[in-house]
This record gives C-alpha cells, structure tokens and sequence, in this order.
DNA sequence: CCGTAGGCTGAATGCGCTTTCAGCAACGAC
DNA sequence: GTCGTTGCTGAAAGCGCATTCAGCCTACGG
C-alpha cells in the first residue's frame, strides 16, 4: 500500500501526469469532461497531493509558522487550576487569531513552542517549512532571527522591537498612560505604587513608562523606577502587594501592577489582609484577561487585542511575501482601558 | 536575493552536497573538521533546509495535523466575554497536548480549523502536508476521511468512533454514571432531571447513558431519553433549567447537565429565581472548564483531561506510523469526578 | 477546401534534498 | 609488499509535482 501519486491518477484517467496537476491546481484550464474523468480517479485511488512536492516544484508551501515562549514546565505546571488556563491564553488567542486569519489567506499555520534547550536546532525545523514566520516575544535568538530572516519574512511580535523587522505589538505605554490618568484625575489618587515585570520584558518597561508619563502629565513627582518587580505571575503579585503595604513610606492609595495575573494575586493578599479594595487601596492590572472579570471586586484592567495580534501578523507576512522589499512596518494596536471594581468605578464601563 | 541550497553551501564549504546533507541529517558520519566547514558556510550564506524538499525525498514531513471544528464564527462571536473565552478552550487545551507532545517526538504541528463551507478542499492542504493527523470531534465529512484514511495514519477525537481507525476519548459514560451515583447514593437524589445537549452528539450521548446506568444501578425508574436538550450553551442552560422547573410534574430535586456551560447558564437561571442551589435542587455539569471553579456555587463536574488528549493523539499517531498494520486501538481517558458546592458537598474534593 | 487562431493536452525539465553505491585514502595484519 | 578494513566523501538517481513549450485538434473565416 504506497500513496498515490500523480502518476497513479494520470495512469488510471488515462491523461498525463500535467493534466493532473493543471485539475488541482488550474481547473479551469481543463475541459469538463478531462476534469471529472480525473476526480474520479482520485477519489477512486484516494489521491491526496503531496505537499512537499507542491512545495518543491511551485517554490512556496502555503505555511505561515508561529513561534511562541513555551511557558508549560515553568509556571503553568505547579499553578492551581485557574491560573493555568488563563496564563497560556495569551499565546492560545494569538494561535487563534493567527489562525483565523491564515486560513482566510489561504495558508495553513505551523506552531511551535520555543522550548530553550533546543531552540536552534527547533527553529530551522519550522523556518525550512513556512513561507512566513511570526515569533512571539523573545522565543528565538538574535542570531537565529538573523539566518532565518535573511530567507523569508518574519514578523516579531510583542517585545522589543529589531530594525529591519517587521513589528506588533500592543499599545503598552499610551494603555498605561491612560489608565493611570484615570487613577489620577477621576480618583483623585495621589500615592500611586508601579509592581513591574522583569526588567528585561519591554512590554512591562513600556506599561511604567507609561506610568511614569501620566504622573508627568499631571505634575506629579516623578517615580524613577518601578517600587518593586515580579515575575509576573499570582505569587509574585501576592508578594509585591505585602510589601508595598509594609513599606515604612505612606500606604499607597493606589497598586498599579503591569499584569493581570500580578494583580489578582494582589486582591487575594489584600483581601486576607483585611485592606478593603478599592476603599482603602485602588489596584489596576494589564492584558484583560477573562480572569480580570470574575474575581472580586472585578478588575480594572487595560485590555490588549491578542487575537488581533496574530491577525496582523499574518497581513504583515503576507504583505511581505507580495514586496520582499518594503520598508519594514511596526504596527502599534490599540487597547482599551477597561474600568471596572476595584479601582472605585462601579461596575463594568469600558472606554 | 535568492533562498541558499545544499549546492550554495557545497560549493562555499568546498564539498559535495552530500556531505552538505549528511551534516543536517547524520552529523557522526562526517568528520568534524568537515562538518564545521560546512556549518560556517551555512551559517555565512543564512542556509535552513527546504522543508519540502528533505519532505520529498524522504517520504516524510516530520510534522503532525490537527483539524478541529471552528466555532469562532457561531457561538462565541456574540458571547458575553467570558463565555467566549471558556467556549473555545477546548480545542486551545487539545492544541496544546498535542503540540507538547509533538515537539517531544520530534514533530511540528500544523493546524486548522475545519471551516464548514470549505471542509473538503482544506483537508486535502492539510492532509497533503503531514505525517499523520488527528480530527477533533465531526469536523470532517465520511467521504473525506476514507480518502485522506487511506493515504496516513489517522486518528479521532472524541466524537464517534469510526471501525478501522484510532480513537481517543474520554470516559463520558464512565464520569456521568459516577456523579449521578454520588447524587442518588450520597445525597439520596431520587428526581434527577437530565438536559442533554443535540442528539448527534456521540458524547452528550454517551453521557445520558452513563445517567441512565446509575439509575438502572439503583433500582430507580429508567429515564429513557433526556429531559430536554440545548446547544451547550450558557443561554440553553438558562432556558433548560426553567422548563424544568416549571413542568407539571413534581420538581427535580437535581439538574444534571450535559455540559459545564450550560450547568453555569443553570445556576444564574436559578439564582434569578431565587431556588437555593443545592439546598433546594442541585445542580452538576461536566467538562470541568476553569470557570466551573468560579462560579457560586462552585460547580460539581467531571473533569476532562483535554490536553491528555491531544498527547494520546500524537501516541496513536506515531505508534501507527511505526507500524501501519496495527488494530485500530480505541483509548479511553479517565474522567474525574470533581464534587464541589452545586451537589451538595461542602468544599472542593476530587475523587 | 485551406489556413489559422484558440483551446486542450502531453513531453520534458527542474525544484532541493536524501540516499545508495562506489571510490579513495590511510592503516594494519599477514 | 599485498590485501582486506575502516572511515569519509562524491556521483548519481530519484522523490512528486508545477510549468513551459510544443503539438494536436477543432472551429471558423475566407
């Protein structure tokens, strides 16, 4: 039992192997009669085109790939439940969208997660299959991004940006910017505290510059660097919210964490402390993670478009592979503040 | 500027293109001077190997297919936020097993949703590209999977079985015959109503059955069909628990649902009515989806093992490709039984 | 009835790589 | 010194398809 090929189907329709191709490929050029007599020989010897071939001969495979950070072993694994599942969401929705958006361009979409200790070797894998790439934050190399870029588009997404490559990202610092306006200007807060990420996440350097900014703005003094950091997950939210509190320096009167999770690991410390939210303390996260909504008080959160942040990529890929030679693009996507609970709105008010 | 080949390299590393590719494929063959010739001109020119072309000659892609039914475009679209997010987890958490598992195996994944309109002509891009590949639930037709069936290994997800090929399942039987167990035996339960989801659903189906044995268990009258039945939606579960409750016969002292969607649609229904879950009638679901955790009452469920379910996807996979003739083998996962607030138990307890 | 344009089809070539198979050098053992 | 051996490397033959080019046939105008 060896696969049919086009020779198989061609033999058995009594046509040449062009003619089999030119059906799959080019039907209309095809008299009605050639066609049918070829489909039925297919579906007949259960003909499925190989892609490799296709590949090989037309120069293109009709696959966009997707490299993402692989977050399962590190995080996820030990995290009750809950957590788990609206961690990785962000890298879901952005497969999702991409998805979505490949299949309406005709292209399938290739995945993979980046795991560290094989990155390399793992790149090329999915590099030598794909017409186009799109890598998600810092899920591959500098020099792996340079051997792989100088042969197809790639399209980087979130973190730091790479001249000569295309970008999306969201709009982490005006997100911010404006949330933290709100906390100013509408709650009247004044002792604002920053929980950041890693120093080395550009999103999260982006969202205190965006802090920074708004105090700025309102002449307020100027923080210099974030009052404390995590690594964005529950426990390091948890962590951070007890220590701001326990500062020898004035109570804050708000937390602005520079993620979702950060935040809602905040509420549980605040709640088991007593601290009312948002009476005492106001606390905002970043992302809008469905999370955000359900716990209480409910979230006030800047919500990213992360299903559109794949759809961009495959336009920016495929607007690549028509003009290999356009200027590189850096598309910044809009979010949107999200008011909710716990920063003293009442209930749901989306801007 | 042209995309490099063996030949490039050969020629810039002063070797043949065998060696080239020997270099890729078996590095131990090739002496180690040789080898980072060639690895430096490779790396000179920004050289990755067509995926298609090593797919060509050597019979094999190396990568791994998943189609699964899309639901973007019905359901979730004008689900309240939330829902959205819990809807389509199901086939990001398969996603995820199976790419997991597929990356473990040396294998990248491609994937796509099977677009209704489109169903056949997509399977054909998909299948045409990969080794083996896995189908969500009925997201292709009969005819289509006997031709692609023919061609590579296949195997099925969830939904009905198909003689010939590989399955993989979760226990609905098994999980729904437990948990009604535990309503009628532990908390002397005696008039279960069952909402089912559409009768085509093998597993809705398999579950009403699993209902039907612990009745049949417990010497209780059998229920020959279910109650009512819904979309497994939130909005059914709302209108299936008010249809019950206003039957004419004596009321339910307990909802089972098919789905853990509806169960929460249910619980919001009966909230609004103001029937005290559990004390006044209980209330279960099944899937065990994050936000079944969330809700008040937390929700008695049965938890799936979705990302296992992908990791046996690719099991089946490779184990046929290592050899084709093998029996079709049907894998059943274990369920969980996950007794929370909405049955009656106090705290969470996972049996 | 001939010439020609247009519509279909087939022969042939090559896409970039893997994989025998043969060749060749160095090296012992005899 | 000869004859395997061992260890690498190169030549060559496809893998299954897309595509070009030429050829055929039909239809049509003259």
């Amino acid at each position: 039992m060896t696969t049919p090929t086009v020779y198989d189907v061609a033999e058995q329709a009594g046509v040449s192997i062009a003619t089999v191709s030119r059906v799959y490929r080019n039907p209309d050029a095809v008299r009605a009669a050639t066609r049918d007599k070829v489909l039925a020989a297919a579906r007949e010897l259960g003909y499925v085109p190989s892609g490799s071939a296709r590949g090989l001969a037309s120069r293109a495979t009709g696959v966009l790939g997707l490299c993402f950070p692989d977050f399962h072993d590190t995080e996820a694994e030990h995290a009750p439940g809950a957590e788990d599942a609206e961690l990785v969401l962000y890298s879901d929705q952005v497969i999702r969208g991409m998805e979505r958006a490949a299949r309406r361009q005709g292209y399938a979409l290739l995945i993979s997660a980046a795991h560290a200790d094989q990155a390399g070797r793992q790149l090329a894998e999915v590099a030598g299959r794909v017409d186009g790439l799109a890598v998600l934050a810092q899920s591959l190399t500098e020099e792996d991004l340079d051997v792989v870029g100088r042969r197809q588009p790639v399209v980087l997404l979130a973190g730091e940006r790479h001249a000569g490559y295309d970008h999306a990202e969201v709009a982490n610092f005006d997100g911010q910017l404006e949330l933290t306006r709100h906390l100013i200007v509408d709650h009247g807060l004044r002792r604002l505290a920053f929980a950041g990420g890693p120093a080395d996440s550009p999103d999260g350097e982006a969202r205190f510059r965006g802090f920074q900014a708004a105090h700025l703005e309102a002449g307020l003094p100027l923080p210099k660097t974030p009052d404390t950091r995590g690594d964005l997950t529950q426990a390091a939210g948890r962590k951070a919210a007890l220590e701001l509190l326990d500062r020898d320096e004035a109570m804050p009167d708000g937390l602005v964490f520079a993620n979702d999770q950060m935040a809602v690991g905040a509420l549980h410390a605040l709640e088991a402390r007593g601290v009312a939210v948002p009476d005492v303390i106001a606390v905002t996260g970043f992302d809008g993670i469905p999370l955000s909504r359900l716990v209480r008080p409910t979230l006030t959160t800047v919500r990213q478009p992360t299903g559109l942040l794949g759809e961009v990529a495959v336009e920016l890929l495929i607007a690549r592979l028509h003009q290999r030679d356009r200027a590189a693009e850096v598309r910044v996507l809009p979010v949107t503040v999200t008011r909710r609970a716990s920063c003293g709105c009442a209930g749901e008010r989306t801007v």
